[in-house]
Order: structure tokens, then C-alpha cells, then sequence
RNA sequence: GGUGGGGUGGCCGAGAGGCGAGGCAGCGGCCUGCAAAGCCGUAUACGCGGGUUCGAAUCCCGUCCCCACCUCCA
């Protein structure tokens, strides 16, 4: 079977058929850094993650870039808001802040927030304010082809004409007469309501830092812009694949698409969008603030653990998070692990030769088909049952085979790369435990073999009140400590 | 009003005309001194009403409900 995805933009499932053989260019939206990163945004970054994961598994060459917003609205309001009279601070938000140390500030908790949930990094990764330059050149190509004017209210702005484009919502398939007509209509110097502001110019509530200038006068740039510069600058001005949130279909993408093919530019040749996370139900969002923060979900479960439950839905599909969730992804997770390491232990010596080998079939026929994640999930379930019945069964051989197949699920999904309390300090801690406890372990193996349960039960509850876990078995006994 | 996506067992979540994906929880058994882990087995599930068909969760018609987007959004 062959590799496909949804498009949005066909709105149908379609082959997928890379521009030069062998190779992926990926663009996907990153944040607007103005505040915290929230599940939502780490699900996005999760879902082209296993992305990449899959198409350099199938032998893809992917180049990716997903840009930082670091120029925007909300951006310079929480910095102005920092300087008022009457502004509190909070955790997140320290007064006198300038817009760029805000912005620059939560940049970094998005790299640490995508780090620790295994997030590889991708091959590049820009932010708007370093391409001011590349932004003015494409607003000018767009005004010279009569697809963007400067207003004429004498406020700096310049607009994307989208009247003059008249393919003007084909990304979602709307016709701009049946749009619901602005609320909050303020023309402006606009020529319709929908035009869209490529370039603002300065005002004297922004900053000065806040502005560069430009041949439309003193300004800073409009939301969408930079993602078309951007991504013609890195990846050309054709490419394959344009990711990110289902709710940046409209109007960021469109406006994407929109100037980048008044432009001239073949642009993205599949759009794909990865589907919402909601909480009981309901959406997350930064205005309803009913949301869950990846630093909250790190208290309550290991990244590996939260990797998984944000990585478990099919992507297309909205993610419900619930109080139970973490704890159901949490013994999935116990599950595999405790496969991985009972295979590991029982091969010895020969399980340090052993790597993430290929995956099973079913799991990439699974993979292929739309990134159908829960489909491959239970490939993965499969393969790890199967393995534990070779370890009852002394197939070392199977037992082998299934360890090869399951690291090699689990680096597609990424569950490898999130982070794990094994550094060189835990490693230290380890050792430190495991002496201690190797020594009470043989002291129970004694009284075991005397059958003196009581003693045999007293060391294994001594050791449980310290959240040590005893499992027995045939290879004899083990620990684990509990979560 | 327009556009897109949904309603599947106690919960999550795939599938898309005929053999009940998988996980979590539950039940029964095996293993174990007991436990834990593991294995085996275990389900009158497809919003509602019609229809097509030998056979419908899947196709058709109707109907109800939910979610997202329609210029802050991942």
C-alpha cells in the first residue's frame, strides 16, 4: 500500500507523491510566543513529529521548518500590560518585560516543553523578526502583480486584495459572499471587509523597537506573511506538506495560500492539520482558559506517558483529555516497558546488540494510511503480547524478534525520545538502590528457599512501603520502582 | 447562513457490506507459597426511524444531537 494522507484543501485522502524522489519538504506552524505552551500546541508539534518519524522510517529524506512568531499582537499586549500602573504579576508574567524578552522568554519553555516530550527538532527553525526584508519583498511582488494596495486612510497598512485573487478561499472551500460578515467591522482604509493586513504600520502606542521600516513607511508585519516568506525562503517556492492546527485553517492559512499564489508560487502541495485537543469535551483555549498545561500533565504522569496519551489519537481526530486519561496512557506505557525490560533481562548480554530493527507489517500499513496511529498502536499491543508469551514460553529467539519490532514502534512514535529519569545523576541513584536492594532481595531469596514466608513477605513489604516493587520469577526476582 | 468533521461496548478509540482492532476497567481460569507481572478465555457495541441486500455499524432516504472554523487561536 502506498503512502497517503488527508488534504485538506481536496478534502480527500490522496497518494502522496513527493516533488523531487526521495525527499519531503515540511512546513508546520509553530507558536506565537506570548505566553505558556498548552497541550494543544505540544499535540500539534507531537503529531508532525511522528510525521517526520514516519516518512524518514519509509526513507524519506525531510527537511522541516517550523517558525517562531515572535511579532505579533498579543505579544506586544502582554508586554505593554507588564508596564501599567496596575499590573500583578504571576507565575508567568514578571512586570517591565519587554515585548522581545517575553516573547524570547516563552520561546525557550516551548524548546524545553518539546524536548522533554521527545520532540526532534527541525531542521530550522525561523522567527518572523528575522525576515522582515523577505516579508517586503513579497508585499511588493503582490502590489506590483495588483494583488496588494497600501491603504489609503494614510494608516501605514498594507492589504492583501482579496477580491482581486479569485481563488480566494479554496483551501477552505468557501465562497467569500456566504462568509459571515464581519462583528467587528472596521473597514479602516480597507477595500473589503475580508482584505487582510500584510504589513501595520506603527503606532505610537507600540514600541519603536516594535517597528522596522519599510517603503509603506514605519510598520511591523501582518500575522500570515512571515509563514509565506518563510517557507518560500527555506523550502522554495513549491514544497509538499504545510502542517499545523485545524484552527489555523481559517483565516491563517488561507491567507497564507492566498498571498503566497497571488505571488506566483506553487506553495504546498498537501495541507494537513492536526485535530484539537479538548478537556471533558469542551475546546482548549488561551481565551476560555480552560486549559491543561504540559508542565501540569508533567506533574501528574512521566513524559513518556504524556507523549503517548497526546500521541495515541488518530491526529485528525479531536483528543479528549479527562482527570482518568494519564492513568489509562500510563499502563499502556507500564505494559510496554515492562516487555522491554523483562526481554532485555532475560537476553542478557545479547540484548545490548539489540535495536530497533523494522516494524511489523500491519503497523505500517497502519502508518501509511493516514498516519492511523491507534490502528498501529494495536500492532504494537499484538507484538508485545506476543513477546511476552515467548518469554513464558523460553523462545529467546521470538522474544528477540518482538524487543527488535517494538523499539522500532516505539522510536516511530517517539515514545525513545521523551525524556526518561536516566541521567548520569538517576544512573548514579540507580546503582546506589540496586546495591541496597540486591542485598534484601537475597536475604528473601534465602528465606524463600527456607520457606519462611513471613520473613519472605516482611522484606517484600519493607521494601514496598518505599515504593519499591518486588516481581518475581522464573529468572528470579526483580525490582521496579512504582510510577 | 456557509464550510469541514463526528455520534461505536462501563471508558478511550480503530474499522467501513459478511469472520466482534487494540488499550483501560471488569469477570473466569492458568502460573505463583501468597502477591505482582504475564498468559489463556470472556461482550445481545455501532444516535434514532425507515429502506436496499441472502446479509448493514458500514450503502440509500429521512431525522435528532455534538464539535470545529467563518479574521485571537495548535
Amino acid at each position: 500500500m502506498s503512502l497517503r494522507f488527508y488534504d485538506t484543501k481536496s478534502a480527500s485522502v490522496r497518494d502522496f507523491q513527493p516533488l523531487t524522489d526521495g525527499e519531503v519538504k515540511l512546513y508546520y506552524c509553530g507558536a506565537t510566543v506570548q505566553g505558556m505552551p498548552h497541550v494543544g500546541h505540544v499535540r500539534s508539534a507531537i503529531v508532525f513529529d511522528v510525521l517526520v518519524r514516519w516518512l524518514e522510517y519509509r526513507g524519506f529524506a525531510v527537511t522541516t521548518v517550523r517558525n517562531v512568531t515572535d511579532i505579533e499582537d498579543k505579544i506586544l499586549e502582554k508586554s505593554a500590560n507588564s508596564f501599567a500602573e496596575d499590573f500583578t504579576a504571576d507565575e508567568y508574567y514578571t512586570p517591565r518585560e519587554e515585548w522581545f524578552a517575553l516573547g524570547y522568554r516563552f520561546e525557550q519553555e516551548f524548546a524545553r516543553a518539546y524536548e522533554t516530550l521527545g520532540v526532534r527538532r527541525p531542521t530550522y527553525e525561523p522567527r518572523a523578526t528575522g525576515h522582515i526584508t523577505e516579508m517586503h519583498e513579497l508585499i511588493q511582488l503582490l502590489i506590483d502583480r495588483g494583488h496588494a494596495y497600501p491603504a489609503t486612510d494614510g494608516s501605514g497598512d498594507v492589504y492583501f486584495d482579496v477580491r482581486s485573487y479569485p481563488q480566494y478561499g479554496a483551501l477552505t472551500r468557501q465562497n467569500i459572499d456566504d462568509m459571515q460578515a464581519a462583528t467587528d467591522a472596521d473597514p479602516r482604509g480597507k477595500r473589503d471587509p475580508r482584505d487582510f493586513a500584510l504589513w501595520k504600520g506603527h503606532k505610537d502606542t507600540d514600541p519603536l523597537t516594535a517597528s522596522w521600516p519599510s517603503p509603506w513607511g514605519r510598520g511591523r508585519p501582518g500575522w500570515h506573511l512571515e509563514c509565506s516568506a518563510m517557507a518560500t525562503k527555506y523550502l522554495g517556492t513549491h514544497f509538499d506538506i504545510h502542517g499545523g492546527g485545524l484552527d489555523l485553517r481559517f483565516p491563517h492559512h488561507e491567507n497564507e495560500l492566498a498571498q503566497s499564489a497571488a505571488a506566483g508560487h506553487g506553495f504546498a502541495n498537501y495541507w494537513m492539520h492536526n485535530g484539537m485537543v479538548t478537556y471533558e469535551g469542551e475546546k482548549m483555549s488561551k481565551s476560555v482558559g480552560n486549559t491543561i498545561s504540559p508542565q501540569e500533565m508533567l506533574e501528574l504522569a512521566d513524559a513518556r506517558v504524556v507523549r503517548y496519551f497526546l500521541g495515541q489519537a488518530q491526529y485528525r481526530s479531536m483528543l479528549d483529555y479527562r482527570p482518568d486519561s494519564l492513568t489509562e496512557a500510563g499502563a499502556a506505557v507500564e505494559r510496554i516497558d515492562t516487555f522491554i525490560s523483562n526481554a532485555r533481562y532475560r537476553l542478557g548480554e545479547a540484548a545490548q546488540a539489540i535495536t530497533a530493527t523494522h516494524v511489523p507489517q500491519a503497523f505500517g500499513a497502519a502508518m501509511d494510511d493516514d498516519l492511523n496511529v491507534p490502528m498501529a498502536l494495536a500492532s504494537l499491543h499484538e507484538t508485545v503480547r506476543h513477546g511476552n508469551a515467548s518469554l513464558d514460553a523460553h523462545e529467546d529467539g521470538a522474544v528477540a524478534e518482538a524487543l527488535g519490532q517494538v523499539l522500532a514502534m516505539t522510536r516511530v512514535l517517539g515514545l525513545d525520545d521523551a525524556r526518561q529519569d536516566t541521567g548520569a545523576a538517576a544512573s548514579a541513584e540507580h546503582q546506589v538502590l540496586d546495591t541496597l536492594i540486591q542485598a534484601q532481595l537475597a536475604e528473601r531469596a534465602e528465606a524463600r528457599a527456607a520457606k519462611d514466608w513471613a520473613r519472605s513477605d516482611a522484606i517484600r513489604d519493607a521494601l514496598a512501603s518505599a515504593g519499591i516493587t518486588v516481581v518475581d520469577s522464573a529468572d528470579g526476582a526483580r525490582w521496579t520502582l512504582e510510577n
